[in-house]
RNA sequence: GGGCGGGUAGCUCAGGGGCAGAGCGUCUCGUUUACACCGAGAAGGUCAGAGGUUCAAAUCCUCUCCCGCCCACCA
């Protein structure tokens, strides 16, 4: 199929023309099993979400690992890599919401089982897009062993999961509050959140004091959650405002008693440095009610409307309400002055609405004992987390940990093994993955009926590592020798396959995380869609190919610093290809007119075959020492340098004409730089070696 | 606010106490049978600024200015 005539006839290499055909030849030589006699290098993957399509994140994160893969491979390691997708929650939702919404419907018009039928077909029809997507960029998975995070295995591991949890009493229900999103009907996580800039007013409301004629001014950029307070506090350094503490402030309107308490949280030079203490509609006031005993009232509900414990402004929207207190409050000159200022709103980060933090019974896990497990296990190197500065925000993170809010309720996701009674609602519950036979304490009836919640999205991708490597086929594949990923998941992914490894396998999932640079704009931005800054890498496969892409960007990666995308180096790449093509071609010709019986006569070296087999050997030992720190960029540019320098422009010119080399070297040089280069540029290579050498994956050759 | 990193040739970056480097770009020359997606050569730098340590600083220390990334968050 791939003949020498191939190699005569064109001058010029065009990948766009064979990189296709390559990669098919591949895929069944990339199926995963256990070889004796052979060490295993696993491979973890970072699913992709179900809606995602192809940005040079992944193509950068992929491209290192394929690299990395097939090196190992030619090192005679068995490598193992199998390809998966995340159902992402959120995420996913939006985007069948965003196409309902084309139709002029919502979720709510279909019902919530329609609506996830029809989250099914979007998943059928595109949801393995992304990973044709990674096809393209030539990774050598096994696409026979695609993984789901909604499996039916994969769903029962979560479950089972849970259920432990939940068993060692680590799970807990609560009411408490929680960043909820009045538009997409769900609570979310803090890293779900994104704080958006926005100018608004800075209102100084005046409180009166009890049994003095004097008041308190408290700065609030929400005076409508005025009504849920039932505190002020002050930091215990701040001595301007010391001689209030003790006292009692009167909430206007509602005419409740606000002692004034002291507590460190409260920033002394924000405002007053006096805080309304609300702590059914703010993280922080919560915390500091849980410490002071105070009552949590609650005046806001899901839709952002005020409740009955609003008094007369129940039933307005807050932002209504917010108006309306502050026409109410200058009417009865309770207000001091009001500031614009610019603040952090905080926002959905899928659809932009603006959080409410209200308070809503959720599931929790206890994160003190599992954030113990994450912490030894990188404390001990059990796992290695490289670059090593990324060990620092890794254990604050850990330090400063609050409980993880499991629950969502969003629709599209795994369901929780959750029952609660028909007859007595949801504080009557158990926890079970069948339908409990047991009955209600209350009722004494056995009318469960299944919850509507579903997990956090993370709460499922944190059992990845052995919800796929460790099936009872595979069982040697827990745990993995590496993970690549990106920075900003080190916290949200990494960390909870930590010590869900941790306390489930009693063994960590992955030997080493590696955490590759961020590819950013040549301005040095964050590349980002909604910013229009992204650059598509299917744009520049369609451009240069596969392998100048690949090269491009393993020129410009370094282990430790962001790269500035540059595209220029993606044409050197093409270039590149074009020169290994031309050598190969050159040795072909010089090969052919030769007889291998009077050359092999000659057994002394020349100087040259002396310098270019030196110079071969001080190769591969700079590429292998760069690849184990992850420094592909660096042995990218070592290997360039042999070959278009060393190889081509000196040692090839000396067998034009008359030589005294041996063609011995040639050969060996010839085909242990193919084989170098391989992991780099791997379509090209495979052509040439299909050409030339053998009907054979070129990755399946060792290295000598 | 906390953390991390960067500022070296026109551009993208490497180097990390001992003669300032690479690739791309620019300029000059070269159409000899692998490749013009090529070859031979050249120009181009106060290593952000100031101070310090040292026989010696781009490199180590201190400060200043500028740029960016991640996390937290302003009531």
């Amino acid at each position: 199929m791939f003949t020498k005539k191939i190699l005569k006839e064109n001058t010029k290499y065009n990948p766009l023309e064979f990189e296709e055909k390559i990669y098919q030849y591949w895929e069944p030589y990339f199926k995963a099993k256990n070889i004796k006699d052979k060490k295993n290098f696993i491979i973890l993957i970072a699913p992709p979400n179900i809606t995602g399509s192809l940005h040079m994140g992944h193509s950068l994160e992929n491209t290192i690992l394929d690299t990395l893969a097939r090196y190992q491979k030619m090192k005679g390691f068995n490598v193992i890599w199998l390809p998966g997708i995340d159902h992402a929650g959120i995420a996913t939702q939006n985007v069948v919401e965003k196409e309902l919404k084309k139709e002029g419907l919502t979720r709510f018009d279909l019902g919530r089982e329609k609506f996830l039928k029809r989250v099914w077909q979007w998943k059928e029809r595109y949801g393995n897009t992304i990973l044709e997507q990674f096809k393209k960029l030539g990774l050598s998975l096994d696409w026979s062993r695609i993984r789901f995070t909604l499996d039916k295995k994969y769903v029962a591991w979560v479950e089972k999961a849970f259920l432990e949890y939940y068993k060692k009493g680590l799970v807990y229900r609560s009411l408490r509050p929680v960043n909820f999103c009045p538009r997409c009907q769900t609570s979310l996580s803090d890293l779900e959140i994104e704080y958006r800039e926005r100018e608004g007013f800075l209102y100084y409301l005046k409180y009166p004091l009890k049994n003095e004629s004097n008041y308190v001014v408290v700065a609030t950029t929400r005076p409508e959650t005025m009504l849920g307070d039932t505190a002020l506090a002050v930091n215990p350094k701040d001595e301007q405002n010391f001689e209030l503490v003790g006292k009692i402030a009167i909430l206007p309107f509602l005419q409740r008693e606000l002692p004034v308490i002291l507590d460190q949280r409260v920033d002394p030079k924000f405002g007053t440095g006096i805080l309304k203490v609300t702590p059914a509609h703010s993280l922080v006031d919560y915390e500091i009610a849980l410490r002071h005993g105070l009552p949590m009232i609650s005046v806001i509900d899901e839709n952002a409307k005020m409740n009955q414990n609003a008094g007369e402004f129940q039933g307005l929207d807050y932002l209504t309400a917010r108006q309306k207190i502050v026409e109410r409050l200058r009417e009865l000159n309770l207000i001091e002055k009001i500031e614009k200022i610019q603040h952090n709103l905080p926002t959905c980060e899928r659809c932009g609405t603006e959080i409410q933090v209200i308070p809503s019974k959720e599931w929790f896990l206890k994160m003190k004992d599992l954030a113990k497990l994450a912490y030894v296990a990188v404390k001990r190197n059990e796992v290695e987390i490289y670059p090593v500065k990324f060990k620092k925000p890794y254990f604050e993170w850990l330090k400063n940990i609050y409980d993880w809010c499991l629950s969502r309720k969003i629709w599209w996701g795994q369901v929780m093994p959750v029952w609660y009674c028909r007859n007595c609602g949801d504080d009557e519950y158990q926890v079970s993955i069948n339908k409990p036979k047991t009955k209600c304490k209350q009722c004494k009836k056995s009318k469960w009926i299944r919850t509507e919640e579903v997990f956090d999205t993370w709460f499922s991708s944190a059992l990845w590592p052995f919800a796929i490597l460790y099936t009872s086929q595979e069982k040697k594949w827990y745990p993995a020798d590496i993970v690549a990923s990106a920075r900003e998941i080190l916290h949200l992914w990494i960390t909870r396959m930590i010590f869900s490894g941790k306390f489930f396998m009693k063994k960590e999932p992955f030997k080493t995380v590696f955490i590759h640079p961020t590819v950013l704009t040549k301005e040095g931005k964050r590349m980002s869609k909604s910013l229009g800054t992204g650059i598509d890498p299917l744009e520049l496969i369609g451009k240069y190919g596969t392998d100048a892409l690949r090269f491009g960007l393993l020129w410009q990666m370094s282990a430790h610093q962001d790269l500035r995308f540059d595209e220029r180096p993606i044409e050197q790449g093409k270039k590149f290809l074009n020169k290994i093509w031309n050598a190969y071609r050159f040795y072909s010709i010089i090969r052919d007119s030769r007889s291998k019986i009077q050359d092999s006569r000659d057994k002394k070296l020349s100087s040259y075959d002396k310098k270019i087999l030196n110079s071969l050997k001080n190769t591969k030992k700079f590429v292998d020492k760069k690849i184990q720190v992850y420094e592909f960029g660096l042995a990218l540019k070592r290997i360039y340098k042999f070959f278009w320098h060393e190889l081509c422009d000196d040692y090839l010119e000396t067998w034009k004409g008359k030589s005294k080399n041996s063609i011995q070297v040639f050969d060996y040089v010839m085909l242990e730089s193919l084989k170098l280069l391989h992991p780099f540029v791997p379509h090209l290579t495979q052509l040439i070696y299909l050409i030339l050498y053998k009907q054979k994956p070129l990755f399946a050759e060792k290295f000598d």
